[in-house]
DNA sequence: CGTCTATTTGAATGTACTCAAAAGCGGTGG
DNA sequence: CCACCGCTTTTGAGTACATTCAAATAGACG
């Protein structure tokens, strides 16, 4: 099984940029595999972010807290995705985030250091990530704009039009959470009972 | 004036990579210099962003308008930083994004086609726009949070106190579009109007 | 099967919005 | 230099969207 992560991560990666096969080789064995159980948590808020963490089975959540204690979802990580407390990730400073898996979960995990070797040996991942992280930016200030602009009800139907797979893993407190609404709030939208008055 | 407007480029990409005098002239043969007065518009909703622009002098922002013809103001980008419809700049499709100067501006424009020059002439570029928008993706996502666990209040708070320079500039209504919220709330909020019933 | 968590439902409340209108402010032309 | 115009900011009253709190129901996992 553990073949399959490797090749799903060269497959990724061949979209952006070309790679020959000591390249490949070079940057697999830069890589730890690891498995996730199910609410096991990866990074918690106040550690230093050491593993930029790549999914290719299963699905991570990244969250924090605010100061009454409700979680608030940043984002998902399903198969075929990259995820780390960017900021802490850059800064190797303790981060806000938690990071911990939907359900079982299989990943492979690039720490800083292996990633600042890849950048030297093979300065063609300097433009991978940069493609990458553009991509990110323009997803999240998207829902910036959508938080902005957006009523609950709208936000939910884009995302269930964008993520069209994460409906079947995630529970739907998360959903809410994640498009900024309670729960509660967010059983009513979708059952309709706001309108019955 | 021109002068100060390279200067302060160059001193701000130093501070990510290092470059020799070649790459320097290189870099700065390859923008375009530009004024733009108070009010243009620099890029329509619907055109193509074939221009990346960095402000040495001034004020811009980058907004949209929804269904219902409110604006919403993405972003502001104020001396020494970067400005684009990130979506139509790496996609090269129409964007979304209108981008206007707040006052009279000077900016270095850089157009895709000599961007891609400089990342195959000058490498190292791809590590430099790499870590600007890292460190705008973390932005990006701090707002993302902020917008779903604290009050607008809170959100202001923390906007005067990350941007000081920018409230000197920029019209309250559009600190409101920022923040999320309209004019007339934010105008009782700041008041304190809200408090007293 | 029992326990724990997720989801649903209802009622009361609050935060922020809409609409309307007045007041302030800056630039421009007579 | 003042008057006017357009745009921003303020204020008030009524409303809507979303929350909180409480409690019942349903599902999932061990």
């Amino acid at each position: 099984m553990q073949m399959i992560g490797t090749e799903l991560i060269i497959e990724n990666i061949s979209n952006y940029i070309h790679l020959d096969e000591k390249e490949k080789e070079l940057f697999l064995s830069l890589l730890i595999p690891a498995t996730i159980s199910r609410k096991q948590l990866i990074l918690q808020e106040g550690e230093i972010c050491r593993y930029s963490t790549f999914v290719y089975e299963g699905c991570l959540r990244g969250y924090t807290y605010d100061k009454n204690g409700m979680e608030h979802v940043l984002n998902f990580a399903p198969k075929n995705w990259w995820i780390a407390d960017m900021y802490s990730w850059i800064s190797q400073r303790p981060g806000i985030l938690n990071i911990e898996a939907l359900v079982d979960s299989k990943v492979l995990k690039l720490s800083k250091v292996n990633q600042d070797i890849l950048y030297k040996e093979v300065p063609k991942f300097e433009r991978f990530f940069r493609i990458i992280i553009e991509k990110s930016l323009v997803a999240s200030q998207e829902r910036v704009l959508n938080n902005l602009s957006l009523t609950a009800e709208e936000r939910y139907n884009k995302f269930c039009a964008k993520y069209p797979s994460l409906i079947e893993h995630v529970p739907l407190k998360q959903v809410a959470s994640y498009i900024g609404v309670t729960p509660e709030f967010f059983s009513k939208m979708r059952n309709g009972l706001l309108k019955k008055k």
